[in-house]
DNA sequence: GAAATCCCGACAGAAACGGTCGTATACTAA
DNA sequence: TTAGTATACGACCGTTTCTGTCGGGATTTC
């Protein structure tokens, strides 16, 4: 149904939260969880995957925890969701994977491919902290102008 | 992973199948299943649902078959996805169903929702003629660059 | 050393997805 | 009227994916 898996979600949300409390040095799974509703072991799962990503910092031991490993600024909904969900591509039968052997008859997949860029470019030009504060991430609107130009 | 679900995609490829066949009267669900290898009876099902969505015009009996029940043009990628896969939300959490009962603290979803706005606005400029001759649906950028200011 | 915390693999329950089957119904043509 | 072709529709099942849990291990701080 072309939606996010909660992860990616969950992911998110916890960035978010960090950009929000730039002032704590970090913040451990179990807090942002709390903060949420959303259950402590798996979003720890998600923060780690973040980690080895390189979207985050951890420190192990008391006091320890996430941080973001750039500025706010810095990291898009489109690397948090990469990274957790992996690649997504629109249409089920890419040609990076082996899929549509049988039927070399999609050609619905070049158009499509397109949408599938311009998803992409909408999401890379939002970042953390276009989500921390919830004001309308209006201001890159003209780069992504541009970037709907190029792909579609 | 933010795809679409092999249904809508059959579903895409069969719309744009009759599209390109417009001199016949109808085509049946095997004809076009035949003429890309998906499943017939699948793809029965995922006609017949247009179909009661109003997207195809279907006629029992011999040389029966389905047709466009509207000009090639005039159906959007974005109608036979919904058709088929349902209302699709980027969020997991859409205030449409009630699903964020335990959590009001979502405030992601506000700035994701206008990404999912800018998609559907994508796919709504998509027409099934604009899939049938696989050119880049360059034509309709100018509109859907005014709709990504409007709603991102 | 103890407590807090991250790390990570395995696994189980649930839901979604893809696909099949069987049957009823409608239409066409001979 | 009858036979054949096609849609309509519901039930079902196997597979995969998703979500969430458990358990044990490693690391840092106090």
């Amino acid at each position: 149904m072309l939606k996010l898996s909660k992860k990616a979600d969950y992911g998110l949300m916890a960035l978010k939260y960090l950009a929000e409390h730039p002032e704590t040095v970090a913040l451990s799974a179990k807090e942002v969880a709390d903060a949420y509703g959303i259950p402590a072991q798996l979003l720890a799962k998600i923060l780690q995957l973040l980690t080895k990503q390189g979207l985050l910092r951890s420190h192990a031991g008391m006091n320890g925890g996430y941080e973001l490993a750039r500025d706010a600024r810095e990291i898009s909904a489109y690397e948090v969701i990469h990274a957790i969900d992996g690649p997504f591509f629109i249409t089920s039968c890419t040609k990076g994977t082996k899929s549509c052997d049988l039927t070399p008859s999609c050609t619905i997949k070049e158009p499509l491919a397109r949408v599938n860029e311009t998803i992409a470019g909408v999401l890379k030009s939002i970042s953390i902290q276009d989500l921390a504060e919830h004001e309308h991430p209006a201001a890159r609107a003209t780069e992504t102008q541009g970037l709907v130009e190029l792909t579609l």
